[in-house]
Order: structure tokens, then C-alpha cells, then sequence
DNA sequence: CTGAAAGCGCTTACAG
DNA sequence: CTGAAAGCGCTTACAG
């Protein structure tokens, strides 16, 4: 039984360029012209031809377009995990350049899984897109280097590329790794623990060389840093906690490898009684909208990106471009911001009564 | 100054289906066959088919196969707000079942932006997909009409569809609104608040209505109601949060429209030293991972997100590739989630103690 | 500034 | 089960 959708649909099924240019009484090519060196045809036929389209509702078809051009207006995004907010404020930024260049921008979210991500890729390999936003799984992808091979530019997001022959946009995990742990000497911290992800995941690597760097700095030695590894979850963070709490008493601080993580840990020192900051501190990672909401307000370390996600997309679209293009590599500061878990109530009279750390920016926590 | 790439790039630059019949000693229409239906081809055949495909590296391309073909593997998803973690829940069902079947899905968000919304159905007209799943900005569109009559599947989501002529998956919120009210009278509330969003939106209507069925059928009148319209975020949240304190001292219950402002008027009401749910009980909307992590956890209506957006795409798949399809509007029902901020403190006894409400479910609080 | 022609890489009936 | 041919809707040099 077929849908009873009584009349025939519109008849304006498909309306092609042969059409509009004999209603405008002007060759197929200066339609095209239209579309896309409007500024090549004269402006009488441009008006004919723009109402033309009008009258028939003219819709290009893009795969045409493609086909024809041999290139495609469309760039795609590659993800590790589109869940957490810093990966989507990327995209949001990787959207606004690319539509405002003409550019689709066709998002995959891989999900940390390497599997996942050659589909991804092997899709826009199909689709031909003319470049990729990748943050890749692993190191080096086979499939990468081919797609370069093929033509397709591909730009490297939140990992600092190879030396040479390739952009990339970062933010400075050392650097930020660094912030948290002088953040923490400075307002009294003397023995600390890292909570964090992966032994292979770059960012954490660097982030714990900026804590140690930090300690060697105020001339505490590794000892006083326990790196405790867990899954990134609120569970895998109160574990970590409860942990903390069993087995290294002593610990007076925990930065954390992302906020959720550390939102676990809080949840685990409080319950037991544990006060924040008074007898731990606690810092997060990412700054996500949940920091400021949970019971007592993480300090957490902030990333642009949304800057992040426009920069990539704008490298990316300058490689497609500019015959000219020069490979960069882009690497952003991490801000620490500074609220409760770290740095005691936010009573007015303690906020006024001078910031935390010199160079570091505390924003207000709402 | 051209980049310093050295060797030349790799030659297989493009490969195409000739070459690969050539290498296979067989004809395009052939090398076609495998690759679209590959039961009508010969078992040699077809193995010396793939066999040069492997060897030259053959990527299909799809704008070509798509302008020959005149269908495309692709589907739109436009929503309203992918900040929202319902609609990344909901595009996570739509992807997994849509890439399951063969097809690409192109995301947009329209950020509740009718512009936006129009700009993103143009693209999605203009690549040609066969098939859209919208959550509209508003009530309708002409685009949409426009692209049905062109011959485009549309299915509606989160939204319920006109009692004919197209498929929707919402969910029901008139149930949900009745389910929280029956809850918080059930644990004994009488004066209950409605923190809601804009007027026009369908979701909140529905809430409020079921929120009024349910005082009704407990014996209370209108009375017992007093409607917020805010802004929905946590400082609207805190805005309604401190009008009630004000205003409206003898609620003795809120409802929110979203989690996020849940959180908010969780917090004013904290920062006034009125206590959850002892003085005030709260119930939020959603079930987001923030719900279960702020000061006092929140009970909260779930609703099945993943499962909409696999209920969606199978729908939409069945429609473009059914002709006997025949139009579904699919309402998943919402389930409340109890916790402290309207049951009391989850401790051990407290729980065993018996059910908040009849049929709701009560999950583990973390 | 405009037009005629060829072709982008594939698939689809149609014969065989 | 396989092949020859036409064509999908556009764009791009190339003339004029």
C-alpha cells in the first residue's frame, strides 16, 4: 500500500542549468558564470540568470558541481570525542570559519577507537573532500599520509604536528601542566598527585613533565608528585580519591586530567569528610560548564577552544587555497581559572584580599 | 615559495573504475557490479575484480557515483542544539544506525536559529541527501515542504509530526510533566513552582499541562501552580531561584525545564540556606551527567535519547528505501529518576525504605 | 563578455 | 553472467 499522498508531488522535481539558461536566453556557461565568477558577467545577464533561478527555484547540484570542478567545497572534521565539550567548542569554531568560506564541514566523531577512525576517513577519502581536521588516535596513520599523497591537505588538531611538512593546532599541555603546579606551590601545596588517563596520551605526558617541572622549580624533588593512572569518568575519579585517601595520606593537592574526573575525586574527598580546599586542594582540566557547578567550584585550567577550532580550520582552508601556503604549527596557552577547590572560599573580602598567582588570570566563579 | 615537499607526491593520484576493468580484464559495467551488487557477478570474476581494486588502490567517488546513480547515501541531521547533551545522544543513535546501513550523516546545528536552520536545509538540498531528520525551530517551515515535493524524506524529531502525511519520534512530555508533579505530591508537596523556557516552545506547553493534570487528579487546583519563564541557563536558574525565595515563599517544590537551570536554582536556593529537599524539592529535566554531580544530586526525568535517534533513522532509512513505508509518529514515554533533591539524603536505609512513587523507576545515585 | 563542445567518474537499462 | 553505450548535471578551457 503506498502512502496516501493524494496529489502528484510539484512538478519542480529537478531544475538544471540547461533550463534556467534557455528561460534566460543565455548558454549553460554563463550560468555557471553566475555561480561562480559572478563579477566575470555583465550585469544585465547576471540579473537575467539570478531570475531565472529564482522563477524555477534552481537548486545547484553539488555533486555535479564536483564532478565537473574536480574539487569539493566540503572539509571534514575528525574528532576524538565529540562527548566532551572541549571537542565540541572546537567544532563550533571549525563550523563558523568553514561556512563563512563556503566550505561544508562534515564531522565524524571517532570515539577514540582507531577503527572508527579509518572509516571516518576512508568515507571522506570517498567523498573527496579537499581537506581534513584531524585529532588523530594514534601517532601516524598510514591512511593519513596517503590521503596527503592524494592531494588532500590535512591539518592536525590538539597535536603538535611533525617538525616540518604539516599544520597543526595545539594548546601547551606542558605549559598548562606547569600553571596548575606553580599555581598550587604558590598558595602552599608541598605534596601533590596527578589523576590522569592513558600512559601513551600525549597530553597527559605533558602535562605531568609541567607539574615536575614546577615542583623541581620551588626545589621539591619527584617524590613529592604521585601519578596515580585511571579511567576519565566521575567513577574513575573517585576511586582515585578514595585512593588518594588510603594509601597517600599525605597528598595536599590533586590536579586532575579533566574536570569530570575531578569532579569524582571531590566527590570522594567529601564524602569522607575530607575538606576542599582546606585540607586537599583540587584542580581540573578544561574548564568545562560543570566546574563552576558542583559543590565546591573547581579551579580548572582553561583552553581556547572555540580560537582553536576557527585557527585549524583557518590553516586549513589557507593550505586548499594558497598555492603559497607555508606550513605553521599553532600552539595555545592554557589560562588557569581560579575558584573555590583550589583557593578557598569566594567570599568578597577573600577575593579582594589579592590574587592566587601573579601572571594568571582568575576569572570570577558565578 | 612552494612547500618543501621534496618527491613528487605518489602517482595514484586518481584511479578510476576504467583502469581498475582494464587491470581486471573485465568491463566497467562489471567493476560497477561488484561494487553495487555484487551477487550478480561471477565468484572469479568478482575476486579478480577486487583483487585490482586492492592493487590500484581504488577509492569510488562518490559525487560521481552519486550524479550517475541519482540517489545519494546521505542524510541530514539538523538539530536544534548540540551544546544540548540530549541532541548528542539522539545524533549518536542517528549515526550509529544510518553508518550501519551504508550512509553518511551530515550534521547541522541551528542553534535555534531559523537562519541557521535554513542556511543548513539548503546545503543538505544542494548535496542531494535523501533524507533529513529535523528538529525545527519552529512549527514549519516551507523549505521542508519544499524539499518533500522535490522528493526528499523528512522526519521530525523531537517534535510530534501532523496527525498525517509524515513520521516523527518525540517523546512525551505531557506524561513527563504529569509523572513529576505525581512524584512531588506523592512525597507530599502541595505548592509546586514551573521554571520554564519560552512561551512558544511545544516541550515546555506539554510539561506545564502535565504538571496541572497531575495536581488536578491529587484534588488541587491551578492555585497550587505558579509558571517562571526564564532564560535557560544556570543564571536563569538563579534568577527564578531567588524570585521564588521572594515572591513566592510557600513553594515547597520546583520543576525545571532542563537540568542546567535545575542547577541553578539549586544553588540560589542553597546560597539562601534553604534546604533541598527538606525545605524545597527539586526535579529536573533530562537526566544530563551534570544532574547527578551538582551539590545536592538531582532527580531529574530521563528520557531515552539514544534510542530516539536509532528509533529516527530507522524510520527515515525505511522511508527512502521502503515504498510501501507508510508514516509513524513514534512517542517514547520519560522516566523519573529519584534522587536527593526530592527524596531525601540516599542513605542506605533511606532507599530500602520504600519507592518514591508507583511506577517510576528509581535508579542508583551514584 | 558569451557560447559550443568536451569531459568529470560513475551507473543504468539494454542486449547478448 | 557480461559488455557497449548513453547520460547523470555541471564546469572548464577555448574560441570568438
Amino acid at each position: 500500500m503506498a502512502m496516501s499522498q493524494g496529489e502528484s508531488p510539484s512538478p519542480q522535481l529537478k531544475v538544471t542549468v540547461l533550463e534556467v539558461a534557455r528561460l534566460a536566453g543565455v548558454s549553460m556557461a554563463t550560468v555557471s558564470n553566475v555561480l561562480n565568477r559572478p563579477n566575470v558577467v555583465a550585469a544585465a545577464t547576471k540579473s537575467r540568470v539570478l531570475a531565472a533561478m529564482q522563477q524555477l527555484n534552481f537548486v545547484p547540484n553539488s555533486a555535479a558541481r564536483q564532478l565537473a570542478a574536480g574539487r569539493s567545497r566540503a572539509i571534514g572534521l575528525v574528532v576524538l570525542d565529540l562527548t566532551n565539550p572541549f571537542f565540541l567548542e572546537v567544532a563550533r569554531g571549525v563550523e563558523d570559519v568553514a561556512s563563512s568560506a563556503g566550505y561544508v564541514v562534515i564531522l565524524f566523531n571517532s570515539a577514540d577507537s582507531r577503527d572508527r577512525e579509518t572509516r571516518s576517513l576512508s568515507v571522506l577519502r570517498e567523498q573527496r573532500v579537499s581537506g581534513v581536521l584531524l585529532s588523530p588516535v594514534a601517532a601516524r596513520t598510514e591512511l593519513v599520509e596517503q590521503m596527503r599523497a592524494e592531494g588532500t591537505r590535512v591539518v592536525l588538531l590538539d597535536r603538535r604536528g611533525a617538525a616540518t611538512g604539516e599544520c597543526s593546532v595545539s594548546v601547551d599541555d606542558v605549559l598548562g601542566g606547569q600553571a596548575a603546579g606553580e599555581h598550587l606551590i604558590a598558595t602552599g601545596r608541598r605534596s601533590l598527585a596527578f589523576v590522569r588517563g592513558g600512559r601513551h596520551v600525549r597530553q597527559y605526558n605533558d602535562r605531568e613533565r609541567g607539574i615536575r617541572s614546577a615542583l623541581r622549580g620551588a626545589g621539591l624533588d619527584d617524590r613529592s608528585l604521585v601519578v596515580l593512572h585511571e579511567e576519565m569518568s566521575v567513577s574513575g575519579g573517585e576511586h582515585a580519591g578514595e585512593r588518594i585517601l588510603r594509601e597517600f595520606a599525605n597528598v595536599d593537592a590533586v590536579v586532575c586530567g579533566n574536570d569530570t574526573i575531578a569532579a569524582g575525586v571531590e566527590r570522594a574527598l567529601l564524602k569522607a569528610a575530607v575538606r576542599v580546599p582546606d585540607d586537599v586542594a583540587l584542580v581540573g582540566y578544561d574548564d568545562v560548564p560543570l566546574a563552576k557547578l558542583i559543590t565546591v567550584p573547581l579551579t580548572s585550567m582553561q583552553q581556547p577552544m572555540y580560537e582553536m577550532g576557527r585557527s585549524a580550520a583557518q590553516l586549513l582552508l589557507d593550505e586548499i587555497e594558497d598555492s603559497d601556503h607555508v606550513h605553521k604549527r599553532v600552539s595555545f596557552n592554557p589560562s588557569l581559572v581560579a575558584r573555590s577547590s583550589s583557593v578557598g572560599r569566594p567570599a568578597k573580602p577573600a577575593r579582594r584580599s589579592g590574587g592566587a598567582a601573579k601572571a594568571i588570570a582568575t576569572h570570577a566563579n558565578g
